[in-house]
DNA sequence: CCCATATAGTTGCATAGCTAATTACAGGAG
DNA sequence: CTCCTGTAATTAGCTATGCAACTATATGGG
């Protein structure tokens, strides 16, 4: 904490608010309205919120359902495997795993044929949970369909992981 | 981890890893392809790589890069302002100043009309990277565009730019 | 004036993500 | 066989994020 301002500079503030010295377009409202970062990652976290109340009656949150969802369709898969199907680093499947296993849902088989690698198998705890995980996600897919038009969504969703394989 | 694995097993696994008993679509590669939570959460991070390189030579990472060019763009806004600005909860906020403000790339200011307010300022050598932040953010914007076509790009940004404001 | 309520900012705690470094195993060159 | 190199998984350490709880200030009613 360095200073304190005074009214008349707090009334500059407020023209700061609404004007935008960098690109002479007066009275912008967001910053970063047209930076593909900025709103993928906006969205994003919006959307954590709304899949982590999905799935919060499971007591897991988004990125451990998803995991345990990859888990129950692919049975067996790799932990590498686990983590290019998630596009997440393999140290961040390590401690999703860890959660999951701790929690009773996935064992871990270490291969016969490779000693290196590590099988990842769904408890029948987990099993019992699909179809519940998969309404779950597949109720607030629907939710936001419906306010956002159906078209609209699987347009979106198309676009986004267009620009997903495009970047590899 | 618990067992091992034998051979036919993992016969079974390669199986596995290419079919999805979910949904009756064998040989689909993606277990998530239509999900927006997913597609976004995935792009999210492989954007933040690309803007993790542009900010590098500034030694900031892109969440403080973009406060900080929010606060440039915007001088004399409320925390509060700020974190509505970038999206964040407010608490996050105070974090990315309280970096900036240890670098000495703002100041903040207490409001002298209402005690509890804080105003951010830029310093003067914050002020001084503007143009080499906005051209590092918009090389890459540049690049992308270029890869992934401009229509295509400044389409998506408004199809993500548009669930954003649908969800308030 | 004093208290109750509300709000701005901060702090504590937890999760998730990454990179770099480490450990354990595999496989080929000599 | 031994060593070197490569790879799967883990561990260590960091940042970013959110919610809940706390502190300090503001404001309105008695």
């Amino acid at each position: 904490m360095v200073g304190v301002i005074d009214g008349r500079q707090a009334a500059a503030r407020l023209v700061a608010t609404y004007s935008c010295i960098a690109n002479d377009m007066r009275y912008t409202a967001a910053v970063f309205d047209h930076c593909l970062y900025f709103n993928t990652s906006a969205l994003a976290r919006r959307l954590e919120r709304e899949w982590s109340a999905a799935f919060e009656p499971f007591d897991l949150t988004p990125p451990q359902a998803f995991m345990l969802r990859a888990v129950i369709e692919r049975q067996g898969l790799l932990q590498s495997e686990l983590s290019e199907a998630l596009s997440i680093a393999r140290p961040t499947a390590t401690r999703a795993l860890d959660g999951l296993e701790a929690k009773g849902y996935v064992e871990r088989y270490r291969s016969a044929v490779d000693g290196r690698e590590v099988s990842i198998l769904p408890t029948p705890k987990a099993v019992r949970l699909r179809n519940a995980l998969n309404e779950a996600s597949g109720a607030v897919t629907a939710r936001l369909k419906k306010e956002l038009g159906g078209g609209a969504f699987a347009g979106a969703v198309a676009v986004i992981r267009g620009i997903r394989s495009a970047l590899e």
